[in-house]
RNA sequence: UGGGGCGUGGCCAAGCGGCUAAGGCGCGGGACUUUGGAUCCCGUAUUCGGAGGUUCGAAUCCUCCCGCCCCAACCA
């Protein structure tokens, strides 16, 4: 990033954290974990919460374990395993050989069932999920005790254990801790601790067919792992005294839920359930789409993990729910690459420009910087012909006020070649330019102006060097900036979303670009090889982020 | 008619009773420029949801009010 870190913002989690050591609530050692279920890909909310898990361990010369929270066979894949591990691994962030998993802990969260039984704090309910939805009363009504409520311990015992041999089928039965049905807050309303699910579980296969509830899943597995703070997201901050209770009733170590607000950024959805919709009824091509804000998403648009990794930071840790711009994420991610990104010429609307004064045949060999921000970079040699393609944007005629381009009669620099000036133009029968003919000045090679005027610069390559390539050119999945505010999320999907320009063509030296691989193409923006459909000999390029385009502000304020 | 949270400029966000309310994004203006990029300047809240109160002094403490978010899965 920049030469001096960035001044940290405060942070209420830290303050926490400080507070606990000077106590010495934890004798000084801090340890987190990242915990999700894997039953989706990651999106940019997840790795705000990463970088706080791994952030604040590493800050305190902690850990941090990357645990999953696999509770629920029905929900949960390998699949989505194997995505998070990848995607928080390229994210950046190490857990070392604290890689765990809830399913882990099955055996002793049943044990521990058993032990809140027999101290007559946990019975097995028979009443059915509509009865016990009846039951649980209303936001502002108590609910009622169920009538199974007061089974001896014995019987709950028995009841208990062929629940986990399996003489019951799915839904008849469940635990539920017994705590206060009249509480105000419903976490403590005689929670489920376990349910019936005949279902095969990706870790554990067969083994179970009763599996414990987030509630009762969460706080035990953090306990096992010796956490100290368990950072989490706003909508638990009413689980944190059910969180509470079942440390304090099985007195094992007991670790600070601290909860934040998750991140929201505009012109996107966060909620699971939507993401899943986008990608299953085919609104987008899968969780890598590039117009996706997960991280696979993000990752195959072009996005670096640095960029990513700065956002997180810079957004701040807060307990108030706010939707940050998505256009602060990508000011993180311009000033990244564009220290990073090596340049390089891509014409994506061709126009034929032919210099009429410079000898057929001839081919000439332009400098050119690779990155003016990293002279390290060094340079790269671009073939220069007497015809060229040019931007179509960087043609007019008649120029609009203070048009810097090439019109009738005006004079451009090609960028690290020659001073041109227009002298024609030729149109196609229906009065579309199909070639601009210019003359070059000879003695302006490299672009140098000599003491003239040339305001404007623009980019080209040489026709008959030049390779073509698709490029994808992506704008914000939705047209409105929050999305969630619509009646209907689904009617405010921008249609211009994806636009993919077939027609393009690159300098030479873009060929046998790698897949992944990023540059700055020169005026235009940053742009990446397409990681799963571009091939050396058909080069498909996705645009991660439009440089500043401060001529389209002009235009727009001139109408 | 419940419980838990949150309200500082267009968007984030510091601030924790006492110098002129940090910083970033965005926006506007200027300088510079072989990317209308980058960089560099300058500007952008007499005021902290509102009203009272405490105090020599409040965004920071108290009271009331207003607004917003979360919770009634055998999801996490």
């Amino acid at each position: 990033m920049s030469d001096e870190p960035r001044e940290k913002p405060g942070n209420f989690i830290r303050d926490i954290i400080l507070e606990h050591n000077a106590s010495g609530r934890f004798g000084g050692t801090v340890i987190t974990r990242f915990p999700p279920e894997p039953n989706g890909y990651l999106h940019i909310g997840h790795a705000k919460a990463i970088s706080i898990d791994f952030g604040m361990a590493r800050e305190f010369g902690g850990r941090c374990h990357l645990r999953f929270d696999d509770t629920n066979p029905t929900k949960e894949s390998q699949e989505y395993v194997d995505s998070i591990i990848d995607t928080v691994r390229w994210l950046g962030f190490d857990w070392g050989k604290h890689l765990y998993y809830a399913s882990d802990y099955f055996e002793q969260l049943y044990a521990w069932a058993v032990q809140l039984i027999e101290a007559g704090k946990a019975y097995v309910d028979d009443l059915t999920a509509d009865e016990m939805s009846e039951y649980r009363g209303t936001l502002t009504e108590p609910g009622r005790e169920s009538p199974y409520r007061n089974r001896s311990i014995e019987a709950n015992l028995d009841l208990f254990r062929r629940m986990r041999a399996g003489e019951f089928e799915d839904g008849t039965r469940t635990l539920r801790a017994k705590i206060d049905m009249a509480s105000g807050n419903i976490n403590l309303r005689d929670p489920v601790m376990y349910r019936i699910r005949k279902a095969a579980h990706h870790r554990t296969g067969d083994a179970w067919c009763i599996y414990p509830m987030y509630d009762w899943a969460h706080g035990q597995s953090d306990s096992i792992e010796g956490v100290t703070h368990s950072i989490c997201t706003l909508e638990y901050e009413d689980h944190r005294p059910l969180y509470d209770w079942y440390l304090d009733q099985l007195g094992v170590h007991h670790p600070q839920q601290i909860e934040f607000a998750r991140l929201n950024l505009s012109h996107t959805i966060m909620s699971k359930r939507k993401l899943v919709e986008l990608v299953q009824q085919g609104l987008v091509s899968g969780w890598d789409d590039p117009r996706m804000w997960t991280l696979a998403g993000l990752r195959r648009r072009g996005y670096t993990p640095e960029a990513i990794r700065d956002f997180a930071e810079r957004v701040g840790t807060a307990k108030a729910a706010k939707v940050v711009d998505i256009a602060f994420l990508e000011h993180c991610l311009r000033e990244d690459l564009n220290r990073r990104a090596d340049r390089r010429m891509a014409v994506l609307r061709p126009l034929k420009v032919v210099i009429e004064n410079y000898p057929e045949g001839q081919v000439g060999e332009m400098e050119a910087v690779n990155n003016p921000e990293d002279p390290a970079a060094g340079s790269r040699k671009v073939p220069f012909s007497r015809v060229l393609y040019i931007e179509q944007d960087d043609f007019r005629d008649p120029a609009p006020p203070k048009y810097f381009r090439l019109s009738p009669g005006a004079e451009v620099r090609l960028r690290y070649a020659y001073i041109v000036k227009c002298t024609g133009v030729e149109r196609d029968a229906s009065g579309q330019v199909v070639t601009v003919r210019c003359t070059y000045d000879a003695d302006s090679r490299g672009g140098d102006s000599r003491g003239r005027k040339v305001k404007g610069t623009i980019h080209w390559v040489s026709a008959s060097h030049s390779i073509p390539a698709e490029v994808r050119l992506y704008d914000h999945l939705f047209s409105v900036p929050k999305p969630d505010d619509a009646d209907d999320w689904k009617t405010v999907l921008n249609p211009r979303s994806l636009e993919v320009v077939r027609g393009a063509r690159l300098e030479p030296t873009l060929a046998g670009a790698d897949r992944g691989s990023r540059f700055q193409f020169e005026r235009q923006g940053y742009f990446c090889v397409d990681a799963r459909d571009s091939a050396p000999a058909r080069l498909v390029f996705n645009r991660t982020v439009g440089l500043r385009d401060t001529w389209a502000k002009i235009q727009k304020g001139a109408g």
